[in-house]
DNA sequence: GACTATAGTGAACTATCATTCCGCTTGTCA
DNA sequence: TGACAAGCGGAATGATAGTTCACTATAGTC
């Protein structure tokens, strides 16, 4: 049992938040590009800095990643909490609208696909307290659609990870002839409690 | 345009043929065993053969791997047969028991999974033959659970490769409260055309 | 302006894997 | 049974990519 010292947390010096600021903006501007494959040379030269600066500012990929991660989750929240907001459209309206949106946004993000999809709970941990509010947040929105009778009665917020995790693999896929919107749609119409030819 | 010589085939020799068979036979296993990452000494050592072997049989791993897809497009295409053979059943029954089947049988191959995820182009090349032949009997059955009302209008078996893309990562991931199936109970209530609150 | 903790650099190191190569072994067939 | 083409083995090779480290540069401070 340690107790952390209350240290004093000095501020980054001016060049070195430049930089860490420039990193994260690199590596999100090549994992948008598609791949999952982006190296950490890449990421270094993209923002015109040496690797062991890049090392400086995050002891391994995974923490650079989960970086990405928790800013994604962030703006997950943010749609979501938009959605709770909306008091015009009905509740599986609000969801759905919430959902497309996450899954617009993780479409240009290959390091929060990778996290969903490889189960990556290395990248995940980064994002914890993020996450936390996700489901927290996806709960209340998912219990109001529930209670409209709109949203299958067994339907869980648990259930959303795991269905962006098959989204990202279809964007992932990036063949021309998936759609992942329409696999969007057919997920939310699964999701949908009846509505015989309902267009959503 | 090069005309293919008709080469007297010669049939390998009998060692050959043993090796072969426990090659594809380790890698079926292993591959089975969730991880995609298995490596090609794995293979030869699991199969009890040099590696050198494993390459005498397949000019690369994509080869190897394309061998395990193609056999198991062949238990799919048996799946589709079946199903459009059962007169008792509905159509969409008929159907979605056939892709119950499919990727119940996708759960325990992760190199077809890594085909379906990967947008393996290289992979599936090896699985043409039987990847038309799937397609076509999808097609066909697909076809007849839209005319009998059951269906979504819009539904085409080219969404079907799509949707267990994404079923593929749900079960890559191997997440402790994820549950294959679910998701694809969730599916196919969406491809559905109606019936409220209705059991699948 | 000098001092120094903090930060930056990138060549070198390391680990991981697919793939090759060549000397040795063995089925096959006359 | 002997010749030899076909097959086998597995150490060595090569490519890729994450990570380290010894050294240099500089922002912040007195």
């Amino acid at each position: 049992m340690t107790t952390t010292p209350i240290e004093t947390i000095r501020p980054l010096r001016a060049d070195a938040r430049r930089n860490r600021a420039r990193i994260i903006d690199a590596a999100r501007e090549l994992f948008a590009g598609e791949q999952a494959n982006v190296q950490m040379d890449d990421i270094a030269r993209h923002a015109r800095v040496g690797v062991g600066t890049v090392y400086r500012h995050f002891p391994d990929k995974e923490a650079l990643m989960g970086e990405l991660v928790r800013q994604r989750f962030d703006l997950f929240n943010e749609n979501l909490r938009h959605a709770l907001a909306d008091e015009r459209s009905g509740a599986f309206a609000a969801l759905a609208t919430a959902l497309r949106a996450n899954v617009a946004s993780v479409a240009e993000d290959a390091a929060t696909r990778y996290a969903f999809m490889s189960g990556g709970e290395r990248v995940f941990a980064h994002a914890a307290p993020e996450m936390e509010q996700f489901m927290l947040l996806a709960d209340e929105l998912v219990g109001r659609a529930r209670d409209t009778g709109e949203l299958r009665d067994d339907f869980k917020a648990g259930d959303i990870p795991m269905l962006m995790c098959g989204i990202c693999a279809t964007i992932g896929a990036s063949k021309p002839d998936w759609d992942w919107q329409r696999h969007l749609d057919l997920i939310l119409h699964g999701m949908h409690r009846g509505g015989v030819g309902r267009k959503l």
